[in-house]
DNA sequence: GTTTTCGCCGCAAACGTTTGCGCCGACATC
DNA sequence: GATGTCGGCGCAAACGTTTGCGGCGAAAAC
């Protein structure tokens, strides 16, 4: 019980009136040089901090926080994407409201309305799927909001994303380069974006290549790593077994390890492995796992810049990022 | 621009006054059946939300808002340990202001002041070190605290610790039963309790298995990657190094491993292994990892628990839990 | 000498809540 | 019939800011 310090006890012991103090803080009214000083000092002395909840009650945004709902922290690809939010929003002295929304439509819907409660200045976040009736009550009712890693099916909110198609294209393509014919794909859910555009890569690939696009081969898990385990458990165990898998997201990828230890594969003589995102053991891995890396780091980063340039200039065109994922060779596949 | 709607829009609507309303929602003071339910009917049309922000510049606490500043939310002992605390705050309708201090003091000092000047209702962090003067300001200016996984050098305030100790024990306690003489340790910082103690236990260890403690043999990383790689690269290019390697963080394993790879040493003929901290990979790592399993997540949860337990009842005397961790042996030793 | 201009600053309202106090009517008590 | 009790509700202050407006004194313009 000491800290109250409040705008008044400042102006009382400074002698000034709080808007004086006020508008010395935010620099914002004339107020002189000599006073300006003084009121600094004073404040100083009092080890005075703006109180940031008064604030963001008083003038509504402009407030220094911002929220970010992702699906799990414990997923490397969102820690990296939360740290390179939080760097930029440190920086620029927000803080940073953090929700998992554990791909639960209905967790979203709360999260945001906390969101909206708390009176963010603005949202960070991958939406639940491309059309989200939540998150676009949350646009229309003016908080700025953008889009990152996953999009909704509009382009005119700001968004960053990751070249899903071109990764995963990449991926498919280097595993047919190798040789392989039988592709086993452990896809996304079909209703998210990345899903789907990921697919669209293989497809593509597969397509360019001249191989025949075979249903049978194609699983949709849930981004989760039993699924993965399960998934790549089936399709090992097919009449025909492919001879490489593409697994659409590093926690089904671990699963799919799993999986193919379980049936004592080798990698990559009988089963050749290409996962989608970098994990920290994978470079290490034995054998060095072949990923696609996401720049998860950067695309948080510019998230978060995205949307401080729109609390600036809240009437600039809505931008749409694309980052390059990169294909890293090493020696699963 | 549509949802204002606030306690004042209620209370025209259902023609009550705001306090009526204000205490429906909160169940405080006497309303009859009939009018709340009227209330609440309104509310419902409006879909009024109370808005949390100047809940909490009236009320100072009891608002729903908790903070959580550690280390770094890219190391997955962190990212479990985040889960675990939200997922309880999320039981209680709490939201989580999430912070990464990045080992730096400055910095988290400066998350402190954020989370006072959001007034937050109580603040989960481990403390950078034991001596911490800004945690102690916090503490002392009644603001409810739970150290976890770290703490404070004294027991006056709720923590809920990891037995790093016992951890470290059973971790070279095996590597012993296994055969080795020579353990290099590669241990966190020296002003750190974790590194204190996980110090600590691989002494004992080593102390009651008749051992010599030899001091050449014992390095302190700052719980990295790269350190772990290069104290490792430095242990095992000693004139006579060591058989295995204790390396006390899961950041610092993967350094330790990229450094045995380097040297083209096979893991465990020519040098065995084991970490502290489970990693995502670890299991179906080659060879498997055997590891001291940190129970993060409950630490969090268990973190979260005692901060809602002092919230609910203040004057309850400081608890401090300490959690087991778990060896699991796997291939790696 | 009177009026205008202008720099500097204070007054007070507003943001959306919670809450102590007090009012009012109904019913019980004497 | 006068007094006390009590349930149900409203009034208004407070939380710590920001900000429009207006005041005041001094310098400038006439």
């Amino acid at each position: 019980m000491e800290r109250s310090s409040s705008l008044v006890e400042v102006a009382r012991r400074a002698k000034v009136s709080i808007s004086t103090v006020s508008r010395t803080i935010n620099q914002t009214g004339k107020i002189s040089q000599e006073t300006q000083e003084h009121v600094r000092r004073v404040m100083r002395e009092l080890g005075y901090k703006p109180n940031r909840v008064a604030r963001r009650l008083r003038a509504g945004g402009k407030c220094h926080l911002l929220g970010l709902i992702i699906p799990n922290i414990q997923n490397p690809f969102f820690a990296d994407l939360a740290r390179g939010v939080e760097d930029v929003a440190f920086r620029n002295n927000y803080a940073v409201l953090l929700c998992n929304y554990d791909e639960d439509a209905d967790k979203e819907r709360f999260y945001l309305d906390v969101m909206q409660q708390e009176s963010v200045d603005g949202i960070i976040l991958p939406p639940i799927h491309e059309q989200d009736p939540a998150v676009w009550r949350v646009v229309r009712s003016g908080m700025p909001v953008v889009c990152v890693d996953r999009s909704l099916a509009d382009a005119s909110i700001d968004r960053v994303e990751i070249d899903n198609r071109r990764g995963a294209f990449d991926a498919v393509n280097h595993l047919i380069q190798r040789g392989h014919r039988r592709i086993g794909v452990i896809s996304g859910p079909a209703d998210s974006s990345t899903g789907r555009e990921r697919l669209a890569g293989c497809r593509q690939a597969q397509e360019q290549a001249g191989l025949a696009l075979t249903a049978d081969l194609i699983r949709y898990g849930d981004y989760k790593q039993e699924s993965g385990r399960s998934l790549a458990a089936d399709l090992l165990a097919l009449p025909e077994p492919p001879t490489a898998l593409f697994v659409s997201n590093n926690l089904m990828t671990i699963g799919a390890i799993e999986a193919i230890h379980a049936l004592r594969l080798r990698i990559p003589e009988q089963v050749a492995l290409v996962g989608f995102d970098d994990l920290p053991l994978a470079a290490v891995f034995n054998p060095p796992l072949t990923v696609v890396r996401q720049p998860a780091y950067d695309a948080g980063r510019s998230a978060a810049e995205l949307l401080f340039q729109r609390l600036e200039t809240p009437a600039r065109p809505p931008t749409s990022l694309v980052l390059l994922p990169e294909l890293i060779v090493r020696r699963s596949s």
